[in-house]
RNA sequence: GCGCCCGUAGCUCAACUGGAUAGAGCAACUGCCUUCUAAGCAGUAGGUUUCAGGUUCAAGUCCUGACGGGCGUACCA
């Protein structure tokens, strides 16, 4: 439908006189207020200029010399400071309901992204620990939008990006290591800075279990932090899985070093005169690229710090021949961002095909207040514990509510409430409604053949129609920004609009056309809600 | 100090990237269950979109400057 109404508008355009060249970018939109009509543009207004004319002058003109057909808009006016407002014909509603019912579970798939081949790399959290709250929210917008891509028609793959070697895995194992000694009732120092998280000496004990006192005389950490490596990755999948969390690599930094990528980084820097060696260091010159200090990319003990792996690696995902390379990450790391940027731009790649979605900060509130987390002391809660207390869907659910550049505020009471004051249960309980009363329908109905769609005019059920209607478009929009929180908005107004025919239109009782027709429409609102949740992850129960 | 994000109803947040009368949920108030799930519906009230300028047919949205909050500004990740 908008590309029919841009082309006519085009058309007119070109009728009144308007140059080819001049024709601005034709947005249609859908007006918020019904009574201006399905669909409108603001071309009018945006010509005022090159016409020089006023809007609602050059809008009469556009409308006059509109050339449309009767059988997919009854109108098209003038209105406001200028804009052309059109109105569906209703038989275009009808035969758009039913390819809804046609297409099926594949309503709402777009060709936006047909193609294209994406990298989401998302979590990516350091084996050190099971995953926190703050993860969570990483973890499901990196999920949701990897999904919308996928159905807006590109081929999208999911990577887990982690370091297993390093200070803090050598912490992690010492820590594991004093944890192990102090089970077997040997004197141990704890390393500065340990991780204190109880899961430390479940994994020692493990070890005891497993080995005895065998490993006492280990020299150094390794053992420990392998075993601790392991089993904290076992936990983090399972949370992930437990998350509807699927992913399709996992890539070590480490296969960095040993294919030479880092070096030959370096080597390039080096070469465009973009790094330098100072006090033992090797820096690169980011003052070239607009900020206030050079980085250090490698330390004077000779490791690298984490940035100089990153840009190998954003240079190796475009080498794998991604069209789109999507990270996900937490204010704290925005700085990071622009180095990678330029690195990657240095060694010669297209950094158009590098994205970054950032997110602000989760805050869990409970009983009113906030939950103050530190993530090296044992003192934060795991996804596993918030799942536990208010379960899989709400916790995804919240997570993508609200825009990912704004503070998430977790209200674990809310969250809780299994009623009213859950936003969650309002879309799966609409869900549920209309699978039961389909279950009815099916009892009294023979196969009725196809309905009469047309029988369907109440205000309601066309508002119903039209909302309906507008779930590719949803799609579209929340993919094009990366922002799954759009088809929350839609999804709520959509379920809002069922309850209203529910209320007004009674399905079961009425005449057998009119039955038919409704239950058709419900069943077509449970499939988009259905839909829509998928691509949430979060399921749309039959009963409730 | 500098950089990024944010400031919208009592609270938590939307607003299709510049469009028409700024919308939802929670909280408050008024109605609605012998009829398909009341985990619901209909309605009332609640706003100088932090403030001051600017850009234009049009600004919550863009630019400048204040004020307030978060994050960063490491040879930590």
């Amino acid at each position: 439908m908008e590309t029919y109404l841009q082309d006519i508008i085009t058309k007119a355009l070109l009728k009144i006189g308007v140059e080819k060249d001049q024709i601005p970018q034709i947005k249609i939109e859908t007006p918020r207020d019904p009574s201006h009509g399905d669909a409108a543009t603001n071309a009018a207004m945006l010509l005022t200029k090159t016409l020089r004319n006023n809007p609602r002058k050059i809008a009469e003109q556009i409308v006059e010399n509109l050339d449309f057909d009767q059988d997919k808009i009854t109108g098209a006016e003038v209105a406001g400071p200028g804009f052309i407002n059109f109105r569906f014909a209703e038989n275009y509603l009808y035969k758009e309901l039913a390819a809804i019912l046609k297409k099926s579970e594949n309503f709402g798939r777009t060709d936006d992204n047909e193609g294209k081949k994406c990298l989401v790399e998302f979590v990516s959290a350091n084996p050190t620990g099971p995953l926190t709250v703050g993860h969570g929210r990483n973890a499901v917008l990196g999920d949701t939008v990897a999904r919308l891509l996928e159905w807006t028609g590109a081929d999208v793959q999911r990577e887990y990006y982690f370091n297993n070697a390093g200070r803090q895995m050598r912490i992690l194992g010492q820590s594991v290591q004093a944890r192990y000694k102090e089970h077997l009732g040997v004197e141990s120092e704890f390393p500065e800075g340990g991780y204190e998280g109880a899961y430390i000496a479940e994994i020692a004990k493990e070890l005891v279990d497993e080995h005895g006192d065998k490993l006492l005389d280990e020299p150094d950490e390794t053992v420990f932090k392998e075993k601790a490596e392991a089993a904290i990755f076992e936990e983090i999948q399972a949370t992930l899985r437990r998350m509807n969390i699927e992913m399709d690599s996992f890539f070590n930094e480490h296969s960095l070093y040993e294919d030479g990528s880092i070096q030959n980084v370096i080597a390039t820097f080096r070469e465009k005169g973009l790094a330098y060696d100072n006090d033992g260091a090797v820096w690169f010159k980011t003052t070239n690229f607009g900020k206030d200090q050079d980085t250090v990319l490698v330390k004077s003990s000779g490791e690298p710090t984490y940035r100089l792996p990153d840009i190998a690696y954003h240079a190796k995902k475009l080498d794998r021949g991604f069209d789109l390379c999507l990270d996900v990450f937490g204010a704290d790391h925005i700085d990071t961002y622009p180095d990678v940027m330029s690195g990657i731009e240095v060694l010669g790649y297209d950094k158009n095909k590098v994205e970054v979605i950032v997110y602000q900060f989760v805050t869990l509130v409970k009983d009113g207040k906030p939950y103050k987390m530190s993530t090296r002391k044992a003192n934060y809660v795991t996804l596993d514990e918030l799942m536990n207390e208010v379960g899989e869907d709400v916790t995804r659910f919240f997570f993508l509510m609200r825009s990912p550049n704004t503070h998430l505020e977790f209200d674990v009471n809310q969250a809780k409430e299994a009623g009213e004051k859950n936003p969650v249960f309002y879309l799966q309980y609409a869900h549920a409604r209309i699978q039961s009363i389909l279950r009815k329908v099916d009892e009294l109905e023979e196969d009725e053949g196809t309905p009469e769609l047309s029988v369907l005019t109440h205000d309601s059920e066309v508002a119903l129609i039209k909302k309906l209607l507008s779930f590719p478009e949803a799609v579209t929009l929340a993919a094009a920004h990366r922002e799954p929180h759009r088809l929350i908005t839609y999804l709520n107004e959509l379920a809002s609009a069922f309850t209203s025919f529910y209320h007004d239109c009674r399905i079961i009782g009425e005449e057998k056309l009119i039955m038919h027709a409704r239950s058709e429409l419900a069943r077509a609102t449970a499939r988009v809600l259905a839909n829509g949740l998928t691509i949430l992850g979060i399921n749309a129960p039959d009963r409730m």
